[in-house]
DNA sequence: CTGTTAGCGCCTTCAA
DNA sequence: TTGAAGGCGCTAACAG
């Protein structure tokens, strides 16, 4: 089934000149004469030869390759980063190689190791679960480059949002249009971003003169399905409310059904925000209020970033801001109509 | 940056044998005495030796990886099934490695060289947009195997399913329920499967005493909004329908905005129908019927498979079936309440 | 400009 | 059981 490959040998020996000529020519790492190049090429051409990338590397010390490893490559969350890192990378001689930590330590930390060990010239973690020393350690062996989080001592290499102003300008958001009683449907405990989050809730309500009610904070686990239930549960529970701000977009399309299915109606009943933007969200029926994160932008932006301190030039790397994306899910609390409030 | 990493020439100094004994003693090619096999593990562990993949896979020729090529390795269309070949390597000494060719040739084309020159020791295409003699060729470098397409010459490598049927059963639901005048947006015009499900459509409509109307036929791209001008169009046209079976899920999303924002509900005046079971597409507002595509439990079977012929064991592909999952987008047409018909 | 010659890091005979 | 030595395919000095 596999045709063993032609090298550079049988290319030589098929032009009549030496390994090394070819190689020139085909890399145009120095001058060649023009007759022996065009005998080169000839050879090429008709051997259909195609270089070892592997010998290649091994030699150079470049796989002129960027490792990218994310928590889940196929989540919605990642994919315009990684759409953004593909298109930056498109036209260059660089190569990505994605890869999944699949939210796991062992699996994270075997997937840096096949990736320095095929050594990628960068790697770029969207999201990590390891601690910040050991990503130092890693920043020791190939240069790294991380989004979604601040790792001390590598601050130059980082690219995090604030999480907790993005929170923050939706709950804003909603109270200025009057609602008090905002439910929040929080990320998963151990996650840092979901901490965030809830955090510049809370701080968005105290600071409007509204105390944080435990009574409507409940937690998913950022897929749609908690957040349906949890939602149902609100609905059937006693606690009133005219506004739900969930974690993010895919809870807030679980919340979305919950209350579709109590006939409740977003937003004339109840007002509802997302978080994250991602792709599709603007065609949620309604249009999804939601804070966007520049993914794409992001990911581009990453990818410029490690381009050019792959050649050496040092680029910083350009802030991003969470902006909150107002469609038409959210509306003002109607005094004569306070949804579920009134029941 | 880059620390030098170790050798296996250090790590066997270091222990006081060869390296010809660290590789065995590494690798457990051939008995080594118990004193030097402890000897070199100190030395691996002291040393933090990590195995220079690309000079082992120089040597060995195998590279112990599989490349995954999709066509968009973020769309969610492939998601489930790259979600499924993940999880099949997980725990091997297989890992995948991913990438796009963007619905583009040469892009494809140059993700397959790249992938070939870094011997991946398996190919897998998740779509083509190469012709099936390219795709032969390929083959011959490389073993091959495909998901979406059926190359003569390469059956028993790939995996496809029978969007004709699909369609037909999509279509022929909504027939049973009474719908006669059925709106299908087709994908385009270039794609194989938008026009396998085309076909069915129209199948199902005469096999059921129903002339297709042209004028019931739009084209769109695959994506929400095309879908959603294209609906907005048809309810403002003069033609009634009761019913929409879109291309796919994100189409019938974009349909579903369009009805939303012309005041038409879902399933009351209009029933709707997608393809592909998107994950996220169970929690859409109503739930939306539509076809199944098994893409989770095909990627695993594709990876399972891929292994075993790397294993040299010859196992076949599964077969699978697309089905009609019903949700709550879809129902009878009221005689008294045509929808859009009646206006 | 071009050919020869070392490696790159590892695996694998081949002898011992 | 172990070490020496020869590649794997290619690049990069080093002489011409």
């Amino acid at each position: 089934m596999r045709k063993r490959s032609v090298t550079i040998n049988e290319v030589a020996r098929e032009a009549g000149v030496s390994i090394s000529t070819v190689s020139r020519a085909m890399n145009g790492t120095a001058f060649v004469a023009e007759d022996k190049r065009r005998a080169v090429e000839a050879a090429l051409e008709r051997l259909g030869f195609q270089p070892n990338h592997l010998a290649r590397t091994l030699t150079s010390g470049r796989s002129m390759s960027v490792g990218v490893l994310a928590e889940d490559i196929v989540s919605p969350y990642y994919a315009d980063v990684i759409r953004g890192i593909e298109h930056a990378l498109l036209d260059t001689a660089y190569q990505p190689v994605f890869n999944s930590g699949h939210w796991t330590r062992a699996y994270e930390r075997r997937a840096i190791d096949t990736l320095i060990s095929r050594r990628v010239d960068a790697l770029v973690l969207l999201g990590s679960t390891l601690s910040d020393a050991e990503l130092r350690e890693v920043a020791e062996q190939v240069p790294l480059f991380v989004f979604g989080r601040l790792v001390p001592g590598l601050e130059d290499h980082c690219l995090a949002l604030d999480q907790f102003r993005g929170a923050y300008g939706a709950t804003r958001h909603l109270i200025e249009r009057g609602h008090r009683d905002i439910v929040h449907i929080r990320g998963p405990e151990a996650q840092q971003d979901a901490e965030d989050r809830l955090r510049g809730y809370q701080a968005a309500l105290r600071d409007n003169g509204v105390t944080p009610d435990p009574r409507l904070l409940v937690t998913g686990d950022f897929l749609e399905q908690t957040a349906y239930q949890a939602t149902t549960r609100l609905i059937e529970g006693l606690v009133p409310f005219t506004a739900i701000f969930a974690g993010n977009d895919q809870m807030a399309v679980g919340a979305r059904l919950a209350l579709y299915r109590k006939g409740l109606r977003v937003p004339d009943d109840v007002s509802l925000v997302g978080f994250d933007d991602l792709p599709g969200t603007a065609f949620t029926s309604p249009p999804l209020t939601t804070v966007q994160q520049p993914t794409y932008a992001i990911g581009q932006a990453l990818a410029a970033h490690v381009l050019s301190r792959l050649e050496g030039v040092a680029s910083p790397l350009p802030q991003f801001e969470l902006r909150v994306i107002v469609r038409d899910s959210t509306a003002r609390v109607l005094r004569g109509f306070p949804g579920v409030a009134a029941r």
